[in-house]
DNA sequence: ATGAAAGCGCTAACAC
DNA sequence: GTGTTAGCGCTTTCAT
């Protein structure tokens, strides 16, 4: 493992360290016939740079760390491909670090990827994550963070959404035009800013459809499946009449869907459905399940595109917050 | 942005750097009564390591990179958590990087990494990956890595795998148990050793029922739901007949059960579908798929202990090849 | 166009 | 138990 540095091709050359240095850079004030000399021992010697030297000298570096809750939902794998795309395009390595959705494992991993000195974050929240001192302090201390998705509440912060409060209200509008009156909102964490714009959105579908909101068709859950399985379970135990249920997210439509099945309800003839992401599996399952598409690959694209930015310090800085359409797509289930 | 070093508090407590840098690292030479005054002054300070310093000097670094065909699959996404489940309870750090099914990036990405001169590699092929030069020569310089589920067959490397051909070999049997002969077999690139297993597999169950292997009934093609879905139009167009078929992988059967489905062909009245991996979907959709359980979590940790036993040159090396059980899963659609 | 020298922040012989 | 010193591999003034 005995590594050839810069030292060995000046040694090898009879040249400097610091004509090397520049050689391997092709910077300008080198001749030309140099850098070809230089460039051929490299490759004969096998010389291979020393990025962790390089980043100590600079104290620069070219990795972008990526903070999100779970990796495994489609949402983030597609999110984490257009961030990818971005940065590697620009010269950046990414780093994908999950939280779990654990505030704690959040922290820890945010603080490891800072201490390695990446060139920045780009962030999603975890859904435990009761406030966010700890990316407040690296932003202080002119760390660069753009979040996405699941962001803080706050103005000057960067960071990349979609309008959550439209596109539920979007949802819910769907439903009601189809005839829908006893409209079920299965909620996220409220702590969650894009669970609040779902859950302001429904109401706000609602009142413009002069339909009063009733708090007992609003179940306080989380993300997964068992949660909209479990919501539902407890209403239909409950014996509170609904004519239809709008998801805070796609893996809870999925769980209500399963109960309702389970159940012989049949969907949508006597319960209609809307999730949100546009999953793959809203596609597949049976009946097909109408949902809110995210742009989870441009999301990713454009928090790298602010992130790079911010990083070069380019001037015309990056608006702080940018917001990306949402779609309705109809399908089965309503 | 200016840091606070080792030095800053060495002229704040007028001690020298290095007893500061053992104090810090809780070395026992030093004085406890030092230690304490030294972790008062880093907290009031704001004192962070910089770890590409010490990585720098000690040659030595706690990241893990892992590279992997695609985040999305749900196999990656959970074998990635079983790493760093392993890997942050050893004070690893893991960096995920896909390949995108592409050698070229593989090998890009690889390389990255191992310029930043991470520990080790844990490494599932792309498809497209023609030869594994690429490791081999970081290998050869003694850089530690171990394959998973996506392997190449050579016996001198690390690699954590199930019995493709034995689990294969199952899920035909079971179909043959169920009363189907005309068994489809929707095979995946054969370059990769996991697909030849899982061919071989097929073959041999046929053989032991005593069923002669017909060409006609093998497809190859990828391994995504398109391919599965394609591949069976085809030999619906060519009045082929069969009575089952199994299925490289789920997306591949998800792709089959749905033109089967969008052709009215029941399921399994008509045709029975084995998919391979359980994913999550399998469970959801409609019918059920019957699938092979493959452990990815256990996978995951155990590719990690591995490479990290390797990487702290444990005495006692680890076995070259670990081999994971599996398990059939029975559901509606056989 | 090239070289000398200093230093990024840390660790580790080797002294004492 | 603590300090001195050198150096990891690289970049970067400042000379020449």
């Amino acid at each position: 493992m005995t590594q050839v540095t810069i030292k060995d091709l000046a040694l090898n050359l009879g040249l400097s360290t610091s004509t090397i240095s520049r050689a391997l850079r092709n910077h300008p004030d080198i001749n030309i016939e140099t850098k070809k000399l230089v460039r051929a021992a490299a490759l004969k010697l096998g010389y291979e740079p020393n990025i962790v030297a390089r980043n100590l000298k600079t104290k620069y570096s070219n990795q972008i760390g990526i903070i999100i809750p779970e990796i495994k939902h489609d949402f983030f794998s597609k999110a984490i491909s257009g961030i990818e795309e971005v940065a590697y395009n620009a010269g950046f390595t990414v780093i994908v670090s999950q939280s779990n959705e654990d505030e704690e494992r959040e922290k820890i991993n945010t603080n490891a990827l800072y201490l390695h000195r990446v060139a920045g974050f780009i962030v999603s929240l975890s859904q435990t994550t009761q406030n966010i001192d700890h990316f407040k302090i690296l932003i202080e201390k002119g760390v660069k963070i753009v979040f996405f998705d699941r962001v803080w509440e706050e103005d000057d912060l960067y960071k990349v959404v979609i309008d959550d409060f439209k596109a539920s209200k979007d949802a819910v509008s769907h439903l009601i035009s189809k005839g829908n009156r006893r409209i079920v909102h299965l909620a996220g964490p409220q702590i969650l800013q894009n669970c609040r714009g779902r859950f302001e959105g429904y109401k706000e579908a609602l009142e413009e459809a002069g339909i009063p909101f009733d708090e007992n068709l609003v179940l306080h859950g989380g993300m997964h499946e068992d949660d909209g399985l479990k919501s539902i379970k407890q209403l239909i135990a409950q014996n509170i009449e609904f004519d239809s249920i709008f998801a805070v997210n796609d893996p809870v439509a999925v769980g209500a869907t399963l109960y309702l099945k389970k159940m012989g309800i049949e969907i949508p003839g006597k319960v209609s459905i809307v999730g949100f992401s546009n999953n793959p599996i809203t596609e597949y399952m049976s009946p097909s399940l109408t949902t809110i598409e995210q742009p989870a690959y441009e999301m990713g694209k454009k928090a790298a595109e602010v992130l790079i930015s911010l990083i070069k310090g380019e001037d015309g800085f990056p608006e702080k917050k940018i917001t990306l359409e949402t779609n309705l797509i109809e399908r089965e289930s309503t």
